[in-house]
DNA sequence: TTTACGAAGGGTACTGGGTACCATAGGATC
DNA sequence: GATCCTATGGTACCCAGTACCCTTCGTAAA
């Protein structure tokens, strides 16, 4: 057999090791899987795992480093605009790393609802986004009463929708659309935290008013659905 | 010398062993201790540790086991009122734990900041009272749309805000008033997610309506606040 | 009193993740 | 060709956690 893809470049050994760990992961399970066994299946030594990876679960998330990273830079390099709206995006960020490999996090969805090590060790990737949130949102208040407490609550919040849509779609085998799953979740977070205060008031809108009827005992997160809808109304009649 | 307390009840050998472990961890760190010296300091066999504690980590957390367990209790045992006040109150509960032994919680915070395999270890730990608190929301709320969607996010909330309190308290020193700051951080969950309609209602209230006054371009959070006072006024009107 | 039994604790050997330290090879630079 | 630097390999070790079996002791039945 002919290799016509010329010179085969090799593929970078962290690959090379995640791939085999999955692999063999996916075969006979994670914790029935040795580091030994996974340098055995990718034809090197041991030394060069914990190279790339500092610790087994690291090879089963291959590219949160990276997504974290770019969340960093994502949120350093936001602008002026709603901060709540900023970590949605970045949310969204991670989103799409997943919704990239759709059957590569179905079956890895699969594995971490199986080993709790491997829970456990999502969950501090979740909250290190989750700090990376809040550190923004807080950023962006700074000095305002209550940021920090705002900032983590909101980032929580964000997050947990977040998670809800995705895993939702997981659930589904990745064949629905994992983005319209997430908005939807972040619409109810957007709805209740979002701030009408960071949009560009109307000129010497100090003292104008807006009115707004609701049912009395509809749940507050209906009202404030209300509340920011009349607000879009009002915005939209002063420009017109 | 005498013992004058009659028969010496021996403590506990867990008690034993969560004490020493924790002198030896405050004292050399958590990681320069090993099993072998928390042992060989409560005069036990290495054996007996792992009989009480699954992992050395537990040791650090020793009651969080039973708090969890009274959590469930209480949730199960809730009534009818508000579901976000219960988990509320249900937040308070671990709290109070916290606030028994300030100068054991404040130490421990300190060990947990330095330890990043202890920090890992207490995100399982809450991410198992946010569930509690998450499954109890889902089914107080069975049915309605999006149950799931808004039980997750309120437990996160909720535990965030909590979080913050109290992170807030173990940074003075367990000085303050750990409730107090706990109450303030929940009272904008509560105002942002309490329902309104889980208040018993007015009867035949269907068609009522309120109106709210607010300045356009306020944060959503303050109009949320005063959309709430509305309602608890217009109650005490209705009912006077 | 003796025997049976079950709970609490102890001991030993093993697995396997993770680290420290050193050795080696290959390519680039001077 | 000597000198680095980087990527990789190898070996030995530490220690958490597990499996398996043993001892002890108090209690209850015979």
């Amino acid at each position: 057999m002919t290799d016509d893809r010329g010179p085969a470049k090799k593929p970078p050994m962290r690959d090379v090791l995640a791939e085999a760990a999955f692999a063999l992961f996916m075969e006979r399970g994670f914790e029935r899987t040795t580091v030994d066994d996974i340098v055995a299946s990718a034809g090197v030594g041991r030394r060069s795992f914990f190279r790339y990876f500092p610790s087994k679960e690291d090879a089963v998330f291959p590219d949160h480093e990276r997504c974290l990273a770019d969340m960093t830079a994502f949120l350093e390099a936001a602008g002026e605009g709603d901060p709540v709206e900023a970590v949605c995006d970045a949310a969204r960020l991670v989103l799409r790393m997943y919704a990239e490999k759709p059957e590569f996090s179905v079956q890895r969805y699969g594995l971490t609802r199986e080993v709790p090590g491997l829970r456990t060790y999502e969950l501090s990737v979740v909250r290190r986004y989750e700090r990376t949130m809040a550190g923004y949102l807080e950023r962006r208040w700074a000095g305002a009463p209550d940021a920090a407490l705002r900032a983590e609550v909101i980032a929580a919040s964000v997050v947990a929708a977040h998670n809800n849509g995705l895993r939702s779609w997981l659930r589904s085998g990745g064949r629905g659309d994992a983005g319209a799953e997430v908005d939807r979740a972040l619409e109810l977070v957007r709805a209740v935290w979002g701030s009408a205060a960071e949009r560009p008031p109307a000129p010497a809108a100090e003292d104008e008013v807006i009115v707004m009827i609701a049912p009395k005992g509809a749940p507050m997160w209906r009202v404030v659905q209300r509340v920011e809808a009349a607000l879009d109304e009002e915005r939209g009649t002063t420009e017109r």
